[in-house]
DNA sequence: GCCAACGTTGGC
DNA sequence: GCCAACGTTGGC
């Protein structure tokens, strides 16, 4: 079992919004790197803890837990002409990108990313790190269980 | 809206 | 296979 931040832009896809989906459950569409991409790919399991972060917003932070529900399979966007996701490049036969999809375990109060900063347990995290832009990093279990324990207020 | 950092593209 | 130019990310 493995564990991952996976970053969402709340415009895009917020807690909430994924707290309202059917089974509270996304499609991770719309990742388009290749080390983010074979982390779903060549290292995700159903049931890996996943911390939904919101990035690019006012409040940047931890926003929830989720899981991973799915094992990863092509991203449909990569096919849809109106999508701004569409890669011309991406055949059936021969896909280029893949996701799997996220399940909500629990909204929780927002982790800021400010708080994330402050602790030192925290201080190696990948998405923490100076030009760090990756959507999906994987997280140490000790990091996993740090957070989920010590910060977490439902 | 700015801009530093980083990934990708494409000419050579 | 190098690397300059360009595009994107994401905090501030």
């Amino acid at each position: 079992m493995r564990y991952w931040l996976m970053k969402s832009e709340p415009s895009d896809v917020s807690i909430d919004d994924l707290a309202s989906f059917p089974d509270q459950t996304v499609a991770w569409y719309g990742v388009r790197n290749y080390q983010a991409r074979n982390f779903m790919r060549d290292q995700m399991s159903v049931g890996d803890g996943v911390l939904f972060y919101h990035s690019n917003c006012k409040e940047p932070g931890i926003a929830g837990i989720a899981e991973v529900c799915s094992p990863a399979y092509p991203d449909a966007t990569q096919f849809d002409k109106n999508s701004k996701y569409f890669d011309a490049k991406a055949t059936q036969e021969q896909p280029r990108w893949m996701n799997v999809d996220v399940k909500l375990v629990k909204k929780i109060s927002l982790i800021a990313l400010d708080e994330l900063k402050r602790h030192p347990e925290l201080e190696h995290m990948r998405t923490l790190q100076r030009g760090n832009r990756l959507s999906i990093t994987p997280l140490d279990p000790a990091e996993w269980k740090f957070i989920t324990t010590q910060l977490v207020n439902t």
